[in-house]
DNA sequence: TGACCAAGCGCC
DNA sequence: AAAGGGCGCTTGGTCA
């Protein structure tokens, strides 16, 4: 049953529109009663509203992510996906430019009306039925939208983040906090040193300067990277790699920007679902997907609780296993140890193994990949021409599409330009690598996704989902729920497999460990 | 002054 | 861990 919330008016589709001055209260209620598909224009603008109000929903259908969907598989990438947009196209009517996404925007248009949230329901899930996999797409779109309740929920709760600890390490590694607009103590330390070996003063924030410095002292240098720094025989090349590091941790991940991006104990990130075109969610301020790993010490649960940390093991080449029906590959991804499992079919060694399949997946060339592709292609040949058709389709400008069918997208014009002028081989293969990539990330991120949905249904209260990175979850948790819950991510991972591929042998192993600091859990 | 780009490196 | 794809984010530097 699908109910329609827009603004402060329900409407239960098929029924009629009932004014509600209190939306919250009135979700709450038809929530506990029914348990409805809520349907909304937009969860980023419609679902915190009702989680500041206390109020959680188990299932909606966002409008906006959805057209994102429905308008890449039919190649039309960028076009405006607002519900508002979807409206105006359904009607012939012009179609208002990408909502600025800024919250308090002078002249914020009016919001849709209910029964025209309802036509643009009715006209999406039209087009889904009128797709050849109509039931994957349909899960892809309550994987989605699940996905956006799980963001707002993570954004609102927050990751625990201690402000002590993290001070303590910023202190330990930087010294003090320094007044604003200086660099800490031991980060001038460093730039000093590699003034000093370089005999020239030089920020070393700044590439041209540091090429500069470089050449006078008669090293030759093309980038600063730190690979190529590495590769050089100077003085000043150690403190400029230890400068690069903490600097970057300095302004990255420092004190302002914890006063910018961490209340009352907790790290709250906005996170943009399916912001990566694969399917994978990106951030929008506070680089969550981004923090280093010597930060993790600094995620503490709460006293008397515990994190929950998981992550699925291999899980792009049991996707692949299981998407391109190989037998044989999938008996090895019925093991817990997939490359294990294949390392006899790759002359004994494990390391073959992996780096075939690797290179299967992301278009490697280099060692040993060719030979050992070959391996692949005779052993494994339904998961091999899987991934040569995904690059062959990229190479030729063709569409390619996830398992529950979100789709690349179409080559640019610039690329169709490259393709047939003097470079054209080059551009076609760059783009067949994306293609190949795609359909092996793609359908790994809406995998997901659906193991992320299921398990915040299976939670017990007060357990919280606080951070999902790609293919690995964190539940925050009263130590004495760890186990129901490592036992949720276990079922969850089952329950996941199933809903996209069936009874496949392939198994998705997720291995949840309870610890009290993020750090403990590799 | 603000807009924009490139470099570089973090994460998966 | 591989090593490929892609993303976010900050700084310096250029341009109007």
């Amino acid at each position: 049953m699908y109910v329609v919330l827009a603004g402060e008016s329900l409407l239960p589709v098929g029924g009629t529109v009932r004014a509600v001055p209190d939306p919250a209260a009135a979700v709450r209620e038809l929530e506990a009663a029914e348990r409805p598909r809520w349907v909304w224009a937009d969860t980023r603008e419609d679902y915190p509203r009702l989680l500041g109000a206390g109020v959680r929903v188990a299932r909606c259908h966002d409008l906006a992510l959805t057209e994102g969907l429905l308008l890449a598989y039919d190649g039309r990438y960028g076009e405006p996906r607002s519900a508002r947009a979807a409206h105006a196209r359904l009607h012939g009517l012009p179609v208002p430019e990408e909502e600025p996404s800024a919250p308090g925007t002078l002249f914020a248009p009016e919001p849709l009306g209910a029964q025209a949230v309802a036509e643009v329901l009715a006209d999406q899930l039209r087009r889904i039925e009128a797709l050849p996999e109509p039931g994957r797409f349909r899960l892809l779109v309550a994987a989605e939208s699940a996905g956006a309740l799980v963001a707002a929920e993570m954004s609102c709760d927050g990751m625990p983040w201690r402000r002590d600890v993290h001070d303590a390490l910023l202190t330990e590694l930087l010294g003090p906090r320094p007044v604003h607009g200086m660099r800490p103590a031991k980060l001038q330390a460093l730039a000093d040193e590699v003034a000093a070996a370089l005999g020239h003063p030089v920020n070393p924030d700044s590439v041209q300067q540091l090429v500069k410095a470089f050449k006078a002292a008669g090293v030759a240098l093309k980038t600063t990277r730190s690979g190529e720094l590495k590769r050089i025989d100077h003085p000043a090349v150690a403190p400029l790699l230890a400068y690069k590091e903490l600097a970057r941790l300095f302004s990255f991940h420092g004190w302002v920007w914890a006063d910018q991006w961490v209340r009352d104990g907790r790290f709250r990130p906005e996170y943009v679902v399916g912001g990566v075109v694969s399917g994978r969610w990106a951030t929008n301020g506070g680089g969550a997907l981004q923090i280093p790993k010597v930060m993790r010490r600094v995620v503490m649960a709460d006293d008397g609780w515990v994190l929950v940390v998981a992550d699925a093991a291999q899980l792009e080449p049991r996707v692949l296993a299981a998407m391109a029906g190989d037998v044989g590959l999938a008996r090895a991804a019925g093991e817990i140890d997939l490359y294990s499992a294949l390392a006899k079919s790759f002359g004994g060694e494990r390391d073959n193994a992996k780096i075939a399949m690797l290179s299967a997946m992301y278009g490697g060339t280099s060692g040993d990949a060719p030979k050992l592709l070959a391996v692949m292609r005779q052993r494994f040949p339904l998961a091999y021409q899987f991934v040569e058709d995904a690059a062959k389709a990229g190479e030729e400008g063709r569409l390619v599409r996830s398992w529950l069918g979100r789709t690349s997208p179409p080559p640019s014009a610039r690329w169709k330009e490259l393709v047939s002028g003097p470079e054209g081989a080059r551009a076609a293969r760059d783009r067949g690598r994306f293609t190949r990539n795609f359909v092996v990330q793609g359908t790994a991120a809406e995998w997901a996704l659906a193991l992320l949905g299921v398990l915040r249904g299976l939670l017990p209260e007060p357990a919280r989902l606080v951070f999902f990175q790609h293919d690995e979850v964190m539940v925050h948790c009263p130590l004495a729920q760890a186990e129901e819950v490592i036992a949720a991510v276990s079922e969850a991972a089952g329950q996941a497999s199933r809903l996209l591929f069936g009874g496949t042998p392939v198994r998705f192993p997720m291995e949840a460990v309870a610890v009290s600091s993020y750090a403990d859990a590799k």
